[in-house]
Parts: C-alpha cells; sequence; structure tokens
DNA sequence: CGAGGGTTTGAAGTGCATCAAATAGTGTGG
DNA sequence: CCACACTATTTGATGCACTTCAAACCCTCG
C-alpha cells in the first residue's frame, strides 16, 4: 500500500507518465513492486528476456555494454527519476545492454507488456514515448559528437557545467555525483585518465577541486575551455540530468 | 507527375510510410519535390527552421555536426532509401544537424507538418515511427560502443562484413560505396589513419586491397578480428544499410 | 598531357592506455 | 576513538594508437 503510493507518486513525476490518466497509473502501480538495490546489483543482462521495464526512485544506474572478453562500454549512468529498460518493446523484448544498480538504492519494477499495450491503445501517450525517444537520440548524437572532438580535459569540463547549477551566479560549487572512476567511465576513458585530465582542467581554468567538490570561480572560462570544441548551445542539456 | 510516381514508388518501398494508405501517400506525395543535388550540396544547416524532410533517391547523403572552428563530426551517412530530418519536429522544428549531398544524386523534399500531423492522426503509424526511432537508437548504441571499445582496424573490418553480401559464399568481392576519405570520417578517424589501419587489416586476414575494391578470402578471420571486439552479435546488422 | 583530388607514406608529436606503486580516504571492528 | 583493511585516487614511467604536417604518388578527367 505504502510502495504504491510511492510508485503512483514516481510515476506522476516522470516526464514520461505524468500526462497519463490516474486510473491506467493506478492500475500500473498495482502492477508493480519497489525493489532494493545493492551496489553492483545486476538488473538484467543484455540479451535477456524483458518483461519488465524500471523507474529509478534512488541512486544511480548503469547502462553498458559487455564484450565477450569483459570489456564494457558504458552506455548512459542514469539518475533518480529516469527509466530504463522501456526500449526493449522495440527491440524483440530482449534487453539491449545491461543494467547494474551504481550503489545502493530503490528501483521500481514495472510490467512491459503494460506499457506496450498502453503504447497501442494511446495515440497520445504513443506521442510522450516518441518524444522521450527523440530526446535520448539527441543526446546520444550529442555524445558521439563529444567524443569525436572533445578532449578528455573538455569532456570533463562539460560535465562540470551540466551538474553546475545554472541558478547560481559568482562562486559555484559542483558535487560529483558519484565516483571518478564512474564519471571517467562514463567519458569513455581510464580513471588515471581523468585525474590526469582534471588536473589539466584546473591549469587551463583555474577550478577549485577539493575531492569530490568543485569550485568554479569564472564559469565563462570554463564555458569556453570546454564549449568552443562543442557544435552545441552552451550547455550540453539534459545529459547529465 | 512523373515525379508524383517517383515519388509514391519511393514512398511505397520505405520502411517507416510502406504501410500507409494510398490517400494519404498521394496526398502526401502530391506535396512533396523531386530535388536534384550536386556533390557537396548543403541541404540544410544546423539550426535552421525546419519545414521539410527528405527521402534519398540517389546518391548518398552526409549528416554532420560542425563547430565554430570547422571542425566536423560526421553523424551518419545515409544511403539511397533513407529517410533523414525527420526528427526536426522533435526539435523545436530545428535541424539539430547538417545534411550534405556527397556526391551528385536525388532527393524527394516532403513536408514535415503532413508527417506530423499524420503521427498524430494515425496511431499505427506512430508506432511505425516510434520503431524506427527505436532502430536509430539501437544503431547510435552500437555506435557508441564500437568507438569506445574497437581500435581502427576494427572498426574498417566491422564496415566491410556490413557491407558484404551475407548469401555470398567463397570469395567475397566488396566495393567501398564512396571515398575512403569519407568513409573514414563516418568512422571518426583521418584519411591517412584509415589508409594505414587498412593495411594492418590487410596484415592480420589476408584481404585483398584493390582500390575500392576489397575481396575477402576468409570471411570468417574477419569476424574474428573485428567483432571480437563487440557486444553485438555478428553481424552488427543495419547500421550502413 | 596536365591539373586536381584522392590516397599513401614518412617523420614527428600528442593523447590516452597500461602497468606499477604510492597516497588519500572510508568504513569496520575492536 | 584508533588501527586496520579496503577502495578510490593520484603519480610515475613507458608504450601504443592516432593525429598532424609534409611530400610523394596515383588516378581520373578535361
Amino acid at each position: 500500500m505504502a510502495d504504491n503510493d510511492i510508485i503512483a507518486g514516481a510515476l506522476k513525476q516522470s516526464v514520461l507518465f505524468r500526462n497519463c490518466d490516474d486510473a491506467f497509473l493506478s492500475d500500473l502501480a498495482g502492477n508493480s513492486a519497489v525493489k532494493t538495490t545493492e551496489k553492483g546489483q545486476l538488473l538484467y543482462v543484455s540479451g535477456d528476456d524483458a518483461d519488465r521495464f524500471y523507474i529509478i526512485l534512488d541512486g544511480w544506474v548503469k547502462l553498458f555494454r559487455e564484450t565477450y572478453d569483459g570489456t564494457q562500454a558504458v552506455v548512459d549512468i542514469l539518475p533518480a527519476g529516469h527509466i530504463f529498460g522501456e526500449t526493449s518493446i522495440f527491440e524483440d523484448d530482449c534487453y539491449v545492454n545491461s543494467a547494474e544498480a551504481v550503489e545502493a538504492g530503490k528501483v521500481i519494477s514495472l510490467p512491459l507488456a503494460m506499457l506496450k499495450s498502453h503504447i497501442n491503445d494511446n495515440p497520445v501517450f504513443a506521442r510522450e514515448m516518441l518524444k522521450s525517444m527523440a530526446r535520448y537520440r539527441k543526446q546520444q548524437d550529442q555524445e558521439l559528437e563529444h567524443r569525436t572532438i572533445q578532449n578528455a580535459s573538455q569532456r570533463i569540463g562539460c560535465v562540470l557545467l551540466r551538474l553546475a547549477d545554472q541558478a547560481e551566479t559568482g562562486e559555484i560549487k559542483i558535487q560529483l555525483p558519484y565516483d571518478k572512476t564512474l564519471v571517467a567511465s562514463r567519458l569513455g576513458m581510464q580513471p588515471e585518465t581523468f585525474s590526469r585530465a582534471l588536473s589539466r582542467l584546473k591549469n587551463e581554468t583555474d577550478i577549485v577541486v577539493k575531492g569530490a567538490t568543485i569550485e568554479v570561480d569564472d564559469l565563462d572560462r570554463l564555458v569556453d575551455y570546454s564549449c568552443s570544441a562543442c557544435s552545441s548551445e552552451f550547455p550540453c542539456k539534459d545529459i547529465f540530468k
């Protein structure tokens, strides 16, 4: 019962479901469950038969692809509020990548079948789904561009900018939301490279690094340094948030 | 009139429109036009107001992003039959990248407004659109993985495999569909790197390179070499075709 | 034939990866 | 509250992959 309230609340707040009618949402919530995750717990593996999708309540979730020899390519790291696993309905009901909880947290597990039929029965919702896919597509395009054009330090700068509260003025404090090692993998680089690239960024833009906290005195300098190698308007919105 | 037939034919063959009813298709065709393109001709530029989308009749089209300083990141290179520019309806009716004809060819220019309203009025078509976006999303995920995990030679090998006619057995002949320089940019590498990486691939897998023609004697060897660094099943389908 | 673009080759530099080891930071049990 | 264990992070040394700049070569087409 309490769970159902939590689930209903989470659905109401999600971009995808916020405009759905209450009847559907409570039906969906009734067929869903809150699941507690531990650090490193696998939620599904690429190739698995897909019958559930997820919304993150708490903690971060890493999506990744893995080759035979164990090499990982991190596709994305998603914050609370995000949905994942939902695109498998377009992929023969198989998961196309693997998902792992980065840390202890909570996710809601929801039935894919209901999502599928709701898309089929409800054109307005289908359009929401389209919008959500379009948003993702744009992010991926941007990501690919960044990997092609930006160097390690610039990519880190870009992350910092997207983590920075745009409303703030003057001295800005940024908290890295998770391990530096994980940020590194999200950016497609090694931890050692991240460390060195961050200190290069420090020299170039006079940011102050104190562990996981980073203070930016002159935001424009950081923008100049990072965004000069990016075709998008500053800031590269929506990628990290 | 002849143009209308050509357009109707192209629509009927496209994955996205093939199941649409004839009334809509002829209406759409009536508001469309065949456009002849010259080598290097820009079809639209990132940020432009979007009111048309395109289907390629003949020739190749390059989608790319460009920074202030002119550095290009090639997003994709599309063959005849492909649709592009259509996702701008989800992006404030702005093009999010730029499109350029690689060579002399023909494209159909179609009105975005009609696509938009057809999606809104026709749930079945909306689902087709969803499927098409899902396909693209998968490709992009794969692309990002390749860039992260595969080296230059392996990425070239992957391209060759996708260009190879899977039906063929024994000695396989592959024709590069466009300039090596362009293939290189599509793979995010320099022409010089492409040249050297191809000759490395030649040494590793005993393929025979004669200009733009490549003969593969032992396909499995090429698969071993390239696909060992890829999480997808061989072959990485649909990316080039 | 000659001009011009595409392609290859050479030499040198840069950036990132890798391996190894030191250091900092965190949580645990005593 | 401290010491230990363990993990995250940094630093150093070295190697490899790709880029860059320069020049030669090759191919095509007017």
